[in-house]
DNA sequence: CTTTGAATTAATAGGTCTATTAAATAATAC
DNA sequence: GTATTATTTAATAGACCTATTAATTCAAAG
């Protein structure tokens, strides 16, 4: 070792933890498993980011901001909460079908564990990208009300009710494996109908 | 100890067990933690339950067990899909406002386990109680299609998006705590509110 | 070539955990 | 009461885990 220059290292660890957090969770991965995944010793791992949380941390957040960036001009653009409505579930399938254990990774930590909560809290409090992305759904939804487009709507329902078909899509993927069929292409057909299907729901939910 | 007779103690292991599969998980929770819980010795709950998945595995076919039995004669007597779904729904929120833990406990387990989906799969394939539900939901929606009454879904996503809209309403409890309010009140308020969302959604989706 | 600071390792302290064992205690049978 | 069986305990083996320490190797600078 010691071979490869300057940061290389510490991004190889941050590169393996990922892979085993997202495998795995928290709890389940431990610093030798890292370890042993880079090739290095363990005490490397500590070395550059000296606790375990911290490491975690460092992953988790960028996720949180991934997530939250994820595709800002397209739905910026939007003028109307069906268009909205298409893009973010949209963009949503595209990232996820991309990397499909992250909606389980997010959500686990978020549920299992207050400290990661306050993280998340934390970085959202006070984030301009995520006031701003509220004000214009709240907004949109204002305007396609009195335009009778919609129905009346409270804007964290409509969220939450997107979040939760989008991510429960992707939950159940371990499910589909194990009980329907473990063949790729099934599981691409199978997302893409979910999609659709969620899209579908959301606007319907959504008429006069 | 030994004071008690016979099975008196089996059964506070369960419990306690029990309840810290409930509030941490399977992974989180130690046979230390689960013996200090009873105030017993830990070798005892080796003693009876010879491991801790042995343990486990009785816990959980259990809640597998009293979530598929949940109400089946108020839902055989549904005589069309909108009543069904009002009923299941009603059901499960019902149950879940009084176990609210139950929800992500479920969840996580199937999907952090290969073994315990295994569990869960065993337990399902040949049941009859789950095969003659399944076969009047999808009685139901083929005569309730032909009379015009709802549009053509399959029965699989219909479930899948019912159970998804119910079990993030409670895998979001921890998040409206921490995020909204920590009021009792005010949680109840919520659930009773997401009841009538999920329903509302769900006989939208079905509209012809 | 040697010095110096950074990167890496080996070793280990101090915890935890599951599961087993043998010994002690209680309950029951004779 | 004593023998027998069931319950309970203390003790511990054998893993594994995080984090730290001191020693080693490496890379660059003088």
């Amino acid at each position: 070792m010691a071979k490869i220059p300057g940061e290389e290292m510490e991004k190889k660890i941050l590169e393996a933890a990922q892979e085993l957090f997202l495998e795995k969770g928290y709890m389940a991965t431990s610093t030798v498993d890292i370890a042993k995944k880079v090739g290095c010793n363990q005490a490397l791992v500590h070395y550059y980011f000296r606790t375990k949380q911290n490491l975690f941390k460092q992953i988790y957040l960028q996720y949180v901001n991934s997530l939250m960036q994820l595709g800002r001009q397209n739905i910026q653009q939007c003028a109307s909460v069906t268009e909205l409505v298409q893009e973010i579930i949209h963009l949503y399938f595209t990232f996820f079908t991309k990397y499909p254990k992250v909606p389980y990774f997010f959500v686990n930590e978020l549920i299992v564990s207050s400290e990661h909560r306050q993280m998340v809290k934390e970085c959202f409090i006070d984030n301009q990208m995520r006031i701003m992305l509220f004000n214009q759904l709240t907004q949109l939804i204002r305007n396609d009300i009195q335009a009778g487009k919609i129905r009346e709507i409270n804007p964290y329902a409509l969220l939450q009710n997107m979040v939760s078909l989008v991510l429960s899509s992707f939950l159940a993927l371990p499910l589909y494996n194990d009980f329907i069929s473990t063949d790729e292409a099934d599981k691409q057909a199978y997302l893409a109908r979910r999609e659709q299907e969620c899209i579908d729901i959301i606007l319907r939910s959504l008429t006069p």
